[in-house]
Parts: C-alpha cells; sequence; structure tokens
DNA sequence: TTCAAATGCTTGAATTCTCAAACTCTCTGT
DNA sequence: ACAGAGAGTTTGAGAATTCAAGCATTTGAA
C-alpha cells in the first residue's frame, strides 16, 4: 500500500513494484461489479435451467451443440476444446462423462493414432433437440428481451473485442493454446 | 424438433408444447457466442492470475473484497453470500477454506446465536493489499483498456439490467433469496 | 535413419461447487 | 409458555474443475 520497498518476502511478480497502481474509478468500479454479478448470475441462473430440464451443466450442453454443429456430428478433442475454450483436461473429463450418459461417443482417427473424434450419438441429438427450446428461452429471457438493438449490438462488439484480447486470434491458427 | 406431441416421456416443463420457439437470429447468436468465449476466458484468466498470484480463485478474493469494505471487517455470512452472489452453502465452504488460510475469522454474533459474522483478519487484509495492484492491473488489461468510454457505458448498462431481470432487486429488501 | 522435441489426449489427486438434509435458534400466535 | 414455522448456517456426498504428470504418436532436423 505504501511506495517503499514493501513488506513480505513477495515481491509480487506482476508488478513492477516502483510502478504505482492504477486503481478503478467509481465509474470503473460500477461497471465491474455490475459485470460480475450478471455474469455470475446469469451462469448459475443457466446451470440451474440445464440441470433441471437436461440433466448437465452449461457448458456440456454448449459441448453438445458444438458436436450437432460439426459436419458428421463429431469433432477432435483438441478443437472441440478450443471452440469450446475450455482446456483438454477439462474437455476429457466431460466427454468422459457425456459417453457415460450415452450422448457422445468417441471414436480413433484413422490418420493420427494419437486423435480421438468426439461423436455426437443420437441418444445427444436427442436430448438436444428436446431441451434447446427451454434453453434459447431461458437465454431470450434472461438477456435479449431486455436489450435494445443498439445494447444489443453494442454487447456483441465489446465481448468480441475482450476475448480477442485474450485470445489472440491471430498467431498461427491452431495452437499458441490459450494465453 | 418437429411439433407435434414429440417423441419421449419427457414433456418439456419450461415450454409449452404446443407453443412455437423462436430461436435466436443469426445476429443474437453471434452476439450470445462472444459472450459465452468473454466471459469464460475472462473467468479463467482472473482465476489463473489470483491462483498463481494470491493462491485463491477469484471469488474467494472477491469475498475478502466484500469483507475489507464492510464496517468492522465483517459481515453475517448471509449478507456476504447476497452481496456475492453466491449460496449460503457455498459461502460456508469458501469462509472454511479462507479460515485455513488465516485469512478470516469466524465469530458469534451477539445479537442472533445462529448468526455467524465472517471477520477479515489482519494476515486477510496483507493479502488483499499485496495482490489487489496485480488484480486490478489484469483487470484494466483485460477489459478497461480495450473499450471507450461509451462501450464501458453501455456495459455497465447492460450487465446492470441483465443482474436485476434475475435478481428482482425489490421485492422486499432482504430474503426472497435469489431468484 | 535416428531421436529429441512437439502434439494429442488422458489420468489421478486435490479443490471447489451443488444439492439436499440437517441443526440450532428466533418468532408468532394462541 | 409452547408448538410450529421460518431464519441462519453447516454438513456430507457426489459431481465438476484444475494442475501437473504421464503415455503414445508424430514431426523435423541432423
Amino acid at each position: 500500500m505504501n511506495t517503499a520497498p514493501t513488506s513480505a518476502e513477495e515481491a509480487r511478480a506482476a508488478e513492477k513494484p516502483t510502478e504505482e497502481t492504477r486503481w478503478l474509478s467509481d465509474d470503473e468500479q460500477r461497471v465491474w461489479r455490475s459485470y460480475l454479478h450478471a455474469t455470475t448470475l446469469l451462469e448459475d441462473h443457466l446451470d440451474r435451467q440445464l440441470q433441471r430440464d437436461a440433466g448437465m451443466p452449461h457448458i456440456y450442453y454448449g459441448l453438445l451443440v458444438g458436436l450437432a454443429e460439426a459436419p458428421r456430428r463429431r469433432l477432435r478433442m483438441t478443437e472441440l476444446a478450443m471452440q469450446s475454450k475450455i482446456t483438454r483436461s477439462r474437455l476429457s473429463h466431460a466427454i468422459a462423462r457425456l459417453e457415460k450418459n450415452g450422448w457422445v461417443r468417441r471414436e480413433d482417427c484413422p490418420s493420427d493414432k494419437r486423435g480421438q473424434f468426439a461423436v455426437l450419438t443420437d441418444a445427444g441429438a436427442e436430448v438436444l433437440g428436446r431441451t434447446a427450446p427451454g434453453h434459447v428461452t431461458a437465454v431470450r429471457q434472461a438477456v435479449f428481451e431486455r436489450l435494445t438493438p443498439e445494447q444489443q449490438e453494442t454487447l456483441g462488439e465489446i465481448m468480441q473485442i475482450v476475448a480477442e484480447g485474450l485470445q489472440p486470434a491471430d498467431a498461427g491458427a491452431d495452437l499458441p493454446w490459450l494465453r
């Protein structure tokens, strides 16, 4: 809190010790808190909605959607992970669970023996068809119904910018992996 | 997927079966995906940043901040839970963990024997002081530095609206609890 | 050809989160 | 003065997430 060679053994990595921290203004704070509140409330809301109606958390649902839209209802693990913005490890666990439910099946990749495809099963497609309406409705009610077209557009721009900042879209198309 | 009395035993609760679902337009889809990508990337980013520099996930950090700003560095469990938008149960577990770290201490409420205060310890305040700069910087870099003042303002408005929709600010000040 | 480095994916253990069920205490009405 | 309802918090078990480490395969450079 003071500028002198501060207390403990921790000369914090992320901050040049001598540089004065630029705190958030009151306005910025308000924005940031609204963001935090809205995002956690919304995530919770959708998670519960889907857990109740589809028997899986929001992200898992997103995985099924990803597969449903892919060419032969299948995607390489890494691709699916990137598309869904989660780590491969997390995906592995997730797919294992969805496999138990019979909604996804793994298949070996013929051209690369290390590779695996995650494939959406008919059962999987069926859950999706059955639960998608409820989910879309939930999203609509929570977000789109409440925003003007201009707000929606701006929201899109903003989120696009933030996402790009965290995940350099450039740099060799495939994997410099996240960050 | 068809409109007839659809297949399985699941006559989905959340949807009047006969009503045609209103899907998202292409524009809406783009916005929604950007939102999903940005929020999950950002959460991940901040979680890692804080896990690395402060030894705790983002939400836990938020709890400490909440306490630091409260009158005598203390808040009733329920209050803290509401303010942080998490369930009481989750808070209980979280505080237990923070207590182990020596950053928070529980105290009985004198006026209500059921009640508990979560109190920020000196050690807790110290971690906060030591790690806040890095965190603010991370937030700044990921969000504010990338947005124009107008975008920031709109973001605030939007998030405010969404949050309110999910958590009716009205209805008896205290607990009709979330949703 | 050979082999170290890089890729693709999985695994296990430690943490955290969710949900439902508990428990203790407070309040209200009778 | 009580019974019952409800408030405030915790607990335990199961599910999900993270992190680091581990295979197996492929790449590319010598």
